[in-house]
RNA sequence: GGCGACAUAGCCAAGCGGUAAGGCAAGGGUCUGCAACACCCGUAUCAUCGGUUCGAUUCCGAUUGUCGCCUCCA
């Protein structure tokens, strides 16, 4: 098939077509979540934005396969070296097992994402799923002579490596090794940026999960894990790998430096990372205050796809800025588009000409490096333009596989609502009965009699207006 | 200290060398008893300073500002 869609690559910092391994086939990996808490706002905007990367090949015609991780092993919990397993300090918080708090939060992880219109990638791989195969890895660099053994852990030679920095010009001399407070650096390196491959010595005891190995009972490095997952659904050549920017340095660089020492040959072609979101203080961590979640945006009276929708409305590759006060403006925004394509009728012929002119209009912002805020745009064009309710309809239905707002579900969930309503028949009948006297009092221009029925019913909780389509009632 | 990203109207934001898309808000108007909804109509010398060019928001350099990475982070 023709290649015509176009992103940046990390590697090569410039906007490339995609060139597939295999023709119209693409090998996508994403670096899952970290499941010993809730998944933040800003973590799945990440996810919202590979999603939209995933939907747009397929929109396009490719045949993707994605793979997507689950650490559920490691990882310090803190700045300091001397932190606990983030796992074993979620299970501790939680009084369960490593395992039922990684069970739990991948649940809740599947569970936002759900909400966000997220499709779950075709193979989802916990870490400790892997164990051999990390161990295999390992084996493999040791005897190629890019690791080495000391004080009891398994590193990384780096300085084997003729390109290590890939991604950047960073030199080691310039490399601040503990620019942050309580980091030591590990003496047994040999190296500055060597890298743990395995563990069986750390500063922390008590790592919960350990497992046997010709090295001894440890547990493995970070970076391992990436590497070994996306070769074993995805074979020795990916297309495209994704993730945060902030796994660029050190976390992608040491994936392509491990996978590429033991393939003995290019890995990745592309790099997709998507940019931070910011809230007025700068990033949003799981360290510092400001927990944002999808629950919490939901307890807030937020539609978790207003995010979305906030999310697409910028570029994946620009920070953004979270407030209420733009969100809150996003909703009106989100709910004024989906009042309009829910309007939309099935009424008669898709104009073929129309239809294919703005697939390719919307295809046309997808392959231009996923400009998902143009992609909108031509969504409002559409809205805007000249021909009939079936054939925009059908675009609705097609640019939504991509966008995932539920532009036209939000039809039907209005009703199901009206439905949830209607469970409580004797208030349904109640309003209707209200709502048609207050028809009756407008009909004989008795407005005031209109207008007090309307009071009495917001004393009660409901609010009506008179729309276009009839009137309509919700309980606020 | 090193490396990198970003800077467009009140707010969000597109733009990839030919004199600034779109959305939200505020404003004016049409419609409907009012409200709501819908529809129509105005609104920007693109951070600053240089350079390249017939021509730059768009390329190059410098400056300023914001943010990120440098072994927890998406």
């Amino acid at each position: 098939m023709e290649n015509k869609f176009k992103i940046y690559n990390t590697l090569t910092k410039q906007v490339e077509t995609i060139k597939p391994n295999e023709d119209g086939k693409i090998a996508m990996y994403t670096c899952g979540p970290t499941v010993y808490h809730f998944a933040h706002i800003g973590n799945l905007r990440s996810y919202i934005m590979e999603d939209v990367l995933e939907k747009s090949l397929r929109f396009v015609g490719y045949d993707v396969k994605r793979v997507m991780n689950i650490t559920d092993v490691g990882h310090l919990s803190s700045d300091a070296d001397t932190g606990e397993d983030k796992m074993l300090k979620g299970a501790k918080r939680e009084h369960k097992t490593v395992m039922e708090v990684a069970k739990f939060y991948t649940d809740a992880f599947f569970a936002d994402c759900a909400k966000l219109n997220i499709k779950t990638p075709d193979v989802v791989e916990p870490a400790t799923n892997c164990i051999d195969e990390f161990i295999n890895m390992i084996t493999v660099l040791l005897e190629k002579g890019y690791a080495y053994q000391a004080g009891g852990n398994v590193y990384f030679d780096t300085s084997k490596l003729n390109d290590y920095y890939v991604f950047s010009s960073q030199s080691e001399k310039e490399l601040l090794v503990g620019v942050r407070d309580d980091v030591e650096e590990d003496t047994n390196k040999r190296n500055k940026n060597d890298f743990v491959l395995w563990f069986t010595k750390s500063k922390f005891e008590d790592q919960a999960l350990k497992w046997d190995s010709p090295w001894g009972v440890g547990y493995p490095g970070w970076h391992i894990e990436c590497s070994c997952i996306s070769m074993k659904h995805l074979g020795e050549y990916m297309d495209i790998h994704c993730g945060g920017v902030d796994n660029i340095f050190p976390h992608h660089t040491n994936e392509i430096a491990q996978s590429e020492s033991y393939l003995g040959h290019k890995w990745c072609n592309y790099w997709f990372h998507v940019h931070h979101l910011n809230d007025k203080s700068g990033k949003m961590s799981k360290s510092k205050g400001d927990f944002l979640t999808v629950s919490l945006l939901e307890e807030k009276g937020y539609n978790p796809l207003v995010y979305r929708m906030f999310c697409l409305q910028s570029h994946y590759r620009k920070p953004l800025e979270f407030s209420y006060e733009v969100l809150d403006q996003m909703v009106k925004t989100y709910d004024k588009l989906a009042r309009k394509t829910r309007s939309l009728k099935n009424d008669g012929e898709v104009d073929k000409q129309v239809y294919d002119a703005f697939r390719l209009k919307f295809e046309d912002a997808l392959c231009n490096d996923v400009n998902t805020s143009m992609a909108i745009t031509v969504l409002y064009d559409l809205l805007k333009a000249d021909t009939n309710d079936a054939t925009k309809r059908k675009l609705v239905e097609d640019f939504d596989q991509v966008l995932s707002l539920g532009l036209l579900s939000a039809a039907d969930e209005k009703a199901s609502e009206q439905e949830t309503n209607g469970a409580d028949n004797e208030l349904t009948a109640y309003v209707e009965e209200m709502i048609a006297k207050r028809a009756q009092a407008k009909k004989e221009k008795d407005f005031a009699k209109a207008d007090a029925i309307r009071n009495e019913l917001l004393e009660k909780g409901i609010a009506i207006k008179d729309t276009r389509e009839g009137v309509v009632w919700e309980r606020v």
